[in-house]
DNA sequence: AATGAATGAGATTTCATTCAT
DNA sequence: AATGAATGAAATCTCATTCAT
């Protein structure tokens, strides 16, 4: 039986932080060894390249991100209960781990073109839920790609407004006034 | 009389593309001077740095896109108009120099905190708009910043799925349903 | 267990000796890296940078040649012994590694100023050896700053005119007449 | 008729003064040129490189100080006046323009073999006058190449202690205690 | 005579990665 | 598993000098 993995959670966690405050090219190998408390050499026992921790971290983020959101969807009725559910979802764990999405936001433009066709996508999980609400009727016939990328903008951009200080306390206590504005565009659209 | 500096502009676009194309860190010096087709050393007699360069900028289009959306704005009567002449404004900008807008896209969060108090920002014009629209009766009272920030993200997340392929065509083809996007939030809210 | 530090002395006499050839600015770390025998990068593991290197070299000479007079100057009883000590150990010195001495020469018009007031320093032993002979009736009452420059400069100008080829064979050999030169002017002042 | 070269003077003096500031490595063509107010390409009207600019001060500087040393050894008759009289006229100069003796000071070891046999060196002329005086009598036989380096050393170590601050005043004012103790030395050795 | 943009070569420094221990 | 010295390649930047104007 091996021992837990501690060293390699804290290699993983001090990269995720250094990659957000100083991005990716503004960290080096030494930088995460040193906020871990190990040595350079160590990282490569745990990830072949810095590339890979740094596709490693963002594949694991961004996929986890749309598993949030399938699973928010998936306990609930109405698409406004769902869409509810989602936007609650995400603010909760925002406000529990900004860096996380701070990461995968900032990282986001370089790595996209990578992301496969079959992995979990946030932006998928979301326009499969308006399809699903077009067909039923519940919200009237319009430009799915185009909406879903409205209602994406205006969930993530009230986050980065949150990052910058420009809106204040928890996040989540903006979810029901976000998913209300959500629900306006998708009913007058 | 010296020779003169008609280089400086092949530098500065050349830099923007890179900057757009492989990241700032991803670019090297010697990747400008190339495809600016002058020698490394000559970036230097106009930017003291690659990061002064990276700074002048963000900070010329930072500002420009603040001064196209507040002449926008000036030229028309009620908020709708308004908001529909910055949303068009903004997008044929975008279809005509597509780069410039994801340079500051991407640049953003490195460099959103050294944008001074005084300096023309787009956010600010548009928050402007909505609180005169709110004292006007216009639109319901609600929390303006919030609203902003809502609205910028749907009006910019459209650009970056348009840059992702995601949206097709000109992307001023959608300027009036995004336009109509955002009245229906502004109302509801 | 990693690589010993093994090439870390080499570095340093490299650095010394190429400083003493070719001046400090004359000697990329490109010079420094070949003659040791590594590549350029295995400096920065054991000096911050060049200049780091320039003053680590300084500040331990210095403080040597310091020691080694304060160490001459303890072992003798009058004031002339002592002298005769203190220029016999440092003419040995010189004569069993020049480059040191001419380093600290060279150097010494950039870096003094940098020299904290708590290090070991040539001037003021030599200086403290002077008062106590003032006050002790030894010689007889006189500016003991200026002589103290007076004597340093005596006593390292012939290091220069042998360094030149003016003054021959060991430099040992010169200090008793060094050190007459020097009671002369003391008795006399 | 040309117009006085107001532009050579302004930009030798500019480059001496630099070079004791920040070193002739540290000092760049810019530099020179901006001090002296002229543009980087109008030094070459004057000079064919920067390496002939130094040369040309350090030859200059170092016949001077030969020049001044011999002028005021022919005005006297005794050896002991034509030291003090070499004393005085060199400590006076210096007081006038400290400068161009701390230039010829650091600059010496990188240049001083170059200088050709047949120009004025003050050491030469020190070490002429001493050779005269042993040969009339007038100081006992001695070593006349390791005193004039004792001499020499004395007499400049005082200006370099001026120069740090130590020895207060016009340095001039030191030129009796100073002669006073060359004596001392000639006579006992 | 003078200008200053541009060159071309080289300097210092950084850093992901390897590997002897 | 871990260490950290060392490598090797590249990055940013500097600067004496040239030359079109």
């Amino acid at each position: 039986m091996p021992r837990p993995a501690v060293k390699k959670d804290a290699i993983e966690r001090s990269a995720l932080e250094l990659f957000v405050e100083k991005g990716i090219d503004g960290t080096s190998i030494r930088d995460i060894a040193r906020r871990a408390g190990v040595t350079e050499g160590a990282l490569y026992r745990h990830h072949a390249s810095k590339n890979d921790l740094v596709r490693a971290l963002f594949f694991h983020y961004f996929e986890n991100y749309a598993e949030l959101l399938r699973h928010a969807a998936e306990g609930a009725g109405t698409m406004e209960s769902k869409l509810g559910a989602m936007i609650e979802g995400f603010y909760t764990e925002y406000d529990r781990d900004p860096k996380s999405f701070l990461f995968v936001m900032n990282v986001r433009h370089v790595l996209l073109e990578d992301v496969r066709r079959d992995m979990a996508n946030p932006t998928d999980v979301l326009l499969d839920v308006l399809r699903d609400a077009i067909t039923s009727g519940e919200i009237p016939e319009q430009d799915a790609i185009l909406t879903t990328h409205l209602l994406m903008g205006m969930v993530m951009h009230a986050a980065v407004g949150h990052r910058y200080g420009r809106i204040k306390g928890k996040l989540r206590a903006q979810s029901s006034p976000v998913t209300r504005a959500c629900m306006a565009v998708l009913k007058n659209s």
